[in-house]
DNA sequence: ACAAAAGTGTTAGGCCTACACCCATGA
DNA sequence: TCATGGGTGTAGGCCTAACACTTTTGT
């Protein structure tokens, strides 16, 4: 570890971090990877211990190639979660000169999108935790702003990029996607429309699995054509309703 | 002046600076704002002297109260131009580990949108320059690519929000929206159809200006309706075309 | 047997697109 | 007088929105 004071600047730096929202979705709720702050390590984490927090961290300056980077590895070691750099999407920057009381600190506040059902097992319990959307604590330093911030975020970019893929299992049905979009959107949809719509889009394969589907009540199993669907996410696309 | 080496952290911090990208319309092209980078001022400013640069520069950590204010307090001191903070749109961070070489910088790009007739006195000649979007040269540091980042933001950016009241002076004609859209989106499009859709949005009303409109050929003088056009701008709108 | 879940198709209305002619001015 | 610029309206197509009934399973 380096010693103490060892760095210094003609003029003073903030420090920069990289916060992550990292939605997930369980089949019914969308929910948030939340991380409770510990004031066993570092001085510098010390502030707001044992509060609800983001998952994030200080940019390495020497070793990350980029702010992304810094999100990612801050996020394998809060949650056990590993991304690739990819998934995080930027989406703000908070400057706040008083959002963290120990010194300046400028967040980079990033959001990423997982397969919950698949991921659960490898966050790390101990220190990490999802949380309802609806259920979320009061958070450390501005975090809630980010949190709120994010969630709109998503809400926007949903109108333009197709998002099951990266939320749901690899298996899914129509049911459960349109649920997911109604979670996101906060708004209820017409089911014909919803599935007109989704089944023009040509994103949707069809799942066989032997069973013959007896009656209506057990919903069709859909995986999505990942072809057409990063061409769409590519083009982009209007998702209109 | 601080004194050199007068700050020192315990861990390495990065500098942080916001960049401006503003872009003006004078009526028939659209263009962006260019400063010279000197050598007569600090050392840290000796990268790239002599180049062409976005304006922009280092946060005031002591000062600055968010990031925004150092956007609007650099351009002001580097081009004349006073902006409010709240007409910097923050659209990403370039923090490549090599793109300063003197020492990790990183960036926070933001666009603005300004009426290039009223303000170009404003704007100190002896420092900076308006450039036609297709002649501007090549840039220092990763300018280049936020520049191109910004385009493209702005491209997206006008299709959820009315963009003319930022860019145009207050009384325009049809043409000139007209051209200014094409300018921004790169394409051409019916004469009709424009007016027809732009119309219906309610934001626009017809200037009297006494003179009886002889012909055709002199174009009728619009102004925007500034409720109706905040209220969609608020809302978001869908400008499909 | 009844409630809940899921599948399916049609129609009306609104928005987008394409398209042509006239008038006045300036060269 | 001719070329240019600007104003204006309509018809067809596509997408969106609204809407009801049937089947089956679980209680």
């Amino acid at each position: 570890m380096a010693k103490k004071g060892q760095y210094t600047y003609e003029y003073p730096h903030p420090a920069v971090t990289a916060d992550s929202v990292v939605f997930g979705y369980d089949g019914k709720e969308l929910k948030v990877l939340l991380i409770k702050r510990g004031a066993e390590k570092e001085a510098s984490t010390t502030a707001y211990a044992g509060e609800w927090a983001l998952p994030g961290g200080f940019l390495d300056v020497e070793k990350d190639k980029t702010i992304a980077y810094t999100a990612k590895r801050e996020l394998k070691e809060e949650t056990g979660l590993r991304l690739s750099e990819k998934e995080f999407k930027e989406f703000g920057t908070f400057s706040d000169i008083k959002r963290d009381p120990r010194e300046r600190v400028i967040t980079i506040a990033h959001y990423a999108l997982v397969k919950l059902t698949e991921v659960q097992a490898d966050t790390d319990a101990d220190k990490a935790e999802w949380f309802s959307l609806k259920e979320v604590p009061s958070l450390a330093f501005d975090h809630d702003k980010i949190l709120r911030d994010a969630f709109s975020r998503l809400k926007q970019d949903i109108h333009f990029q197709p998002v099951g893929f990266e939320l749901l299992p690899e298996i899914f049905t129509l049911p459960q996607l349109q649920n997911l979009y109604e979670s996101i959107l906060e708004v209820k949809f017409d089911r014909r429309n919803f599935a007109n719509k989704m089944k023009h889009y040509g994103i949707l394969s069809e799942v066989e699995d032997g069973t013959p589907r007896h009656g209506t009540r057990t919903p069709i199993k859909y995986r999505f054509d990942k072809e057409n669907y990063d061409r769409l996410k590519g083009n982009g696309f209007r998702l209109e309703f």
